[in-house]
DNA sequence: GTCTATAGATCGATAGAC
DNA sequence: GTCTATCGATCTATAGAC
């Protein structure tokens, strides 16, 4: 359906990014997004007929963006501590990045506005994430090195713990990240506090 | 300054506490608010001078509702389990009430366009709780029942596996709040493993 | 204090020339 | 496809009568 490589509209769809990131939905006048592309305004409705329909492209690539790097993550199944850690990781630096939290406070917000949105996001995001934790759990369970009654419990557990009050605080704008020494004190922390919850002996 | 029983200005707060809930800021207009209210416009900026003044009076008085709910929740030192589920259910129906998720929404969302709110919120709400969740298990540590070495990071943890994933389906749209059963689940699958992560045998 | 009426600006979306 | 110009609606905020 779309070229794709169409200079314009991957220019509109940055400057709509950027806008939709900084003042919302209805903040965000197709006027603005027009004038910073910089297209005309029949150019922007050339491409794309709404709003709406804007948004929900804008939506779409950051979502594609943020997916493609949680991929590869090569966990290690004999030792759980630095499997664990490998994955928690990954996981603070998907979350914690600057993109993410941008687009963590643009879902929430329009969630009124656009009810499926939420659903589909979370199915493209936290639930693939979800899975793999619980896979690697069950393979640490087929091997002996941990008894875990419920996998998905636990998976949430653990990606809680990492994704609590410190993500909070960024949403809320107290702080833009998490630094690389609280990173791997929160890492090692919640490792170590997993699996003895668990009754894994070090 | 401001008269304490106004009946034209609480319809005013209450209507533009629904709108801008509905809406968020930009979305909720002063012309909708007065007339949900109803009064007209005059009347409307006579109470309030801007829309940003409405819509910190709204904020306001939201935070001192759901404050309200917070301080009394009497917690059992001799029963460690008894005492943090007594913690867990208060604080699982704070931040899964409809009223809150409404807030933790509109807050997010505007935290952009408004940046003090955010640390206003934080400083006000969550922190207090940690505040006394940490209180709480030095208590425990005083009795030699835990032997906790990092009272805050420890409260935190246990605060964000109660307000984890499922709390952000919920701001998603995914749930409106957690049944009387998966709350109950939940509390004891946290409180069990909180302690067992500190070393407490049952 | 409260209303009707409206100013002044800006919004989303479009018509028509090139 | 891209532009200039503009429509019709709606927004925040205010002036003036009662």
């Amino acid at each position: 359906m779309n070229k794709p490589r169409n200079p314009k509209r991957q220019a509109i769809l940055d400057a709509a990014t950027c806008a939709f990131i900084m003042h919302g939905y209805s903040g965000a006048s197709m006027e603005a997004i027009a004038e910073a592309a910089p297209v005309s305004k029949p150019t922007l409705y050339n491409h794309f007929k709404s709003k709406q329909d804007l948004f929900a492209a804008v939506i779409e690539c950051r979502c594609e963006a943020l997916l493609s790097t949680l991929s590869s993550v090569q966990a290690e199944l004999n030792d759980p501590v630095a499997g664990l850690s490998a994955i928690a990781g990954a996981f603070i630096d998907l979350v914690y990045a600057d993109e993410a939290l941008q687009l963590y406070r643009l879902i929430i917000a329009e969630q009124q506005q656009f009810p499926e949105l939420g659903e589909r996001i979370y199915r493209s995001g936290p639930e693939p994430v979800l899975r793999q934790m619980a896979s690697y759990l069950s393979e640490l369970n087929a091997r002996g090195i941990l008894k875990i009654a419920d996998l998905e419990t636990s998976s949430r557990l653990f990606l809680d713990m990492l994704k609590g009050d410190q993500h909070f605080r960024c949403l809320l704008g107290l702080q833009s990240g998490l630094s690389e020494a609280v990173k791997q004190k929160l890492i090692s922390t919640v490792v170590s506090f997993f699996l003895k919850g668990h009754g894994y002996e070090a």
